[in-house]
This record gives structure tokens, sequence and C-alpha cells, in this order.
DNA sequence: GTCTATACACAGATAGAC
DNA sequence: GTCTATCTGTGTATAGAC
């Protein structure tokens, strides 16, 4: 209805000017999940206030519930998109057929570590949280872990077919085993040593995962 | 001052009445603190209200409050029961001279999942908590840490000696990922799974902490 | 030391003007 | 959609009687 009220537009740039608003306010809600990002990584979900949230974007707590509903809400959108920045890693990788699958799946491991590390991982809290039945309601989210664990499960299948990987081990095991990398506190506490630099830490961690405590 | 005013007691049994007091004391603080470790395991430290503990023990907060001077303390209290479960643990294998110390590590690691698989292990929230903080200034917390950490430290070191442990990997990365067992979301994944039993579960993870996710 | 009742602070969420 | 101001619930902590 009010769509008509500034009806004078030349129809022909109607749909670029709605679009440049569109851009603007996606602009703004990716700032917003940019900064609930970093504070979810940083003080995770129940530590972190939605005052905060909009201090550090710069506008009105109320405005930022124009945006997003709820603070359950604003959690679970830098939630999705951290899944959809996973879901292209692996769609990009997925490219690389030469590559065997247990290099793919180091690679996923990788990426997560790092990820974690620039602290930009938001770790959900590991029990039951509010969040995490938000989240199972969410189907942007749902669909990209499906996607995402569809994907490693067939490097997974590929990578014990192939003799690199364990084949004793449940798949379900091992693909747990390489999301909990997401949240792993051992990057932390390395990271806080200030022993080793950025690099290591993920070197050491990869090793640990993939080739374990034990000597070989 | 009060301490004299119903000084009639016996001389002899003046010491075990108030014996006696302070384990009714005492069994109502472990009372407390075995309600709010599983509580910290349940829902993390944030997410746990003091009313809520109150509650459960059966007593009024206030009366919590008479025990525990903060929320902290009362988190603090419950973490530095589970070190001393640890050191306690720890110092029982310690008299196991005959097993290899590669399989003491395993053993600790096992006895920490196990832990946490029964709700008993209160992990804190990775990152800066306030509570972080406070155990960093609680000396018996830390000195239950200290102690745990040398021995943990040892017996890394005589496996790597003795071939068994990666010698490539730094001890203290090693004793990281240990300690990491304790708060490793793989546990918890599987046992919702409910595909496995809790020795299985408790196999596996310590199967791919050791021994890695590649075949071998 | 235990209770009931309450102070105090702050978080999530809304109202309503612009 | 953005703001200021506010409502409402809840959480930590205390007061004060017994």
């Amino acid at each position: 209805m009010s769509a008509s009220a500034s009806a004078s537009d030349t129809p022909a740039k109607a749909a670029p000017r709605r679009s440049f608003r569109e851009r603007m306010h996606q602009a703004r809600e990716d700032a917003i999940i940019t900064t609930v990002n970093r504070l979810l990584a940083e003080k995770g979900y129940e530590a972190m206030t939605v005052d905060e949230v909009a201090a550090e974007v710069g506008i009105a707590k109320a405005s930022l519930y124009k945006h997003f509903p709820s603070k359950e809400d604003l959690a679970a959108a830098a939630m999705v998109r951290v899944m959809e920045r996973a879901r292209a890693f692996i769609a990009e990788r997925r490219g690389l057929s030469a590559v065997a699958p247990i290099e793919q799946l180091k690679a996923v491991a990788r990426w997560t570590m790092e990820v974690q590390l620039d602290g930009e991982m938001p770790s959900l809290p590991s029990e039951n949280s509010t969040l995490r039945t938000a989240l199972i309601d969410n189907k942007a989210y749902m669909d990209g872990l499906m996607e995402v664990s569809d994907q490693l499960g067939e490097w997974i299948g590929a990578a014990q077919s192939d003799g690199s990987l364990n084949p004793a081990l449940p798949p379900i095991a091992v693909l747990y085993t390489l999301y909990a990398r997401a949240c792993d506190p051992v990057l932390g506490f390395l990271k806080t040593g200030g022993l080793f630099d950025r690099e290591q830490i993920v070197d050491l961690v990869l090793s640990t995962c993939f080739e374990g405590l034990r000597a070989r």
C-alpha cells in the first residue's frame, strides 16, 4: 500500500532504487552480524548482551530489534552466516577433485581452526542452551548443517575406503571430531601461551587430531 | 567471646562436639557443591542461577550466601573439588609404578571423560569469563592445577623418552590436549546420538585422541 | 545459620515521537 | 528505521527477624 505512495519513480529505475535501499539494509545487517559474531566468539551467548551489540554497532538497541526480533535470532543469524561460510569453503574445495579425500578433511579442519583463532567462530555453549533449541528450529542453519555434514560424510567414506582414514572409526564419530575443532580450547590455550604463532598452533592441533598423540 | 558462653561442656568432650557441628557444616557445603557441580556441568556458569542452586539444595538463598559469599566463590568451590578429585586420582595411579607412562596418561584422559559423561565436570566457558579471573586468584585451585600439571608433565616426558608418545609434540601441547578432554563436546554428541554406550564412547574418543583419525 | 522479604542492578524487549 | 525513554522480569546480593 505505502509502496505506491511515492510512485512517481520512473518505472525503469524503480527496481534499482529499491535494490539500493536493500543493499544498505543488507550492509547494516551484515555489520550487526559481524559484531554479534565476534562477541559470540569472545564471551558466548549468555554473556553477550544486546546493549553491547548495539553500542559496538553504533545504533540504538531499539533499532537492532527492528532488524532482528530477539537476541536468539541475532545469535542464530551469526551462526547461519558461519555455516554459509563453511558451505562456501567446502563448495570451493569440492572443485579440486584431484585432492585426496583425507586432505580435504584436513583442509576443512584447518579452515575451522583458523576461523576460531581469528575470533570469528561463535561457539555455542555445548550443552542445553536456549540457543540450541532456537537453532534446531532454524531452517537455514539446519539446511546448511545437513549439506556440510553430507559433503564431509562423503569425504569420510572415501578416505576410509582408500585406507587413509582409520576404517575402524564410525563415520559419525569422525564427523563430530571434525566439528569439535571449531571449539577446541587447545587453540586458545596455545595462543595465550605465546610460544607459537598462528600457523604452528594450527599445525600442532591438526597433527594431534589426525596423527594422534601416540608415536607412529 | 560467645565461644565461652556455653562453656559448661566437659573439657574432654568439647572438641568432639565442635567436630560434630563442623561435620554437619561440611556435609551441607558438600551437598551445595555437588549441586553446583552438576548445574555447572549442565548449563555453564552464566546460565546457572543462585536461586536454582538454593532450590535444588533445599535451603533458602540467603543461607547459601552464609556458606559462600558470592556466586563466583560457589563456582570456584566446585572447580576446586573437581581439581581435588583429579589430584586424588593421579596420586592413586602414581602408586602403580609398573604401569607405562603413556598408559597413565590414557588412564587420566579416560577418567576425565568419564567424569564429563557422568555430568560431573563443570566446564568453564573457555574464553574470558568472570569465573576465569576468580579462579586465577584462587590459591587452592591454582595449587591443584599446578600439582596435576607437574605430575602429568612427568608422565609426558617419560612417555616421550620411552618412545610411546610422539616426541615431536611440545609437552605443553600434549598437556593441553589432555585437559581439553574435560570439555570435549564429542562425548555429548555421541551420547545424544544414542548409538553407543558409555564405555564405547570413551574408547572411541580415547582412540581418536591417542591414535588419531588417520589409519596406522 | 536459617528463614522471609526486599534492595539494587541490569538485561531483554517495547512504546511512541520523529 | 532511528531515536529516547520506559516497562517488565529476573538475577545477585542483603536486611533483619528468629
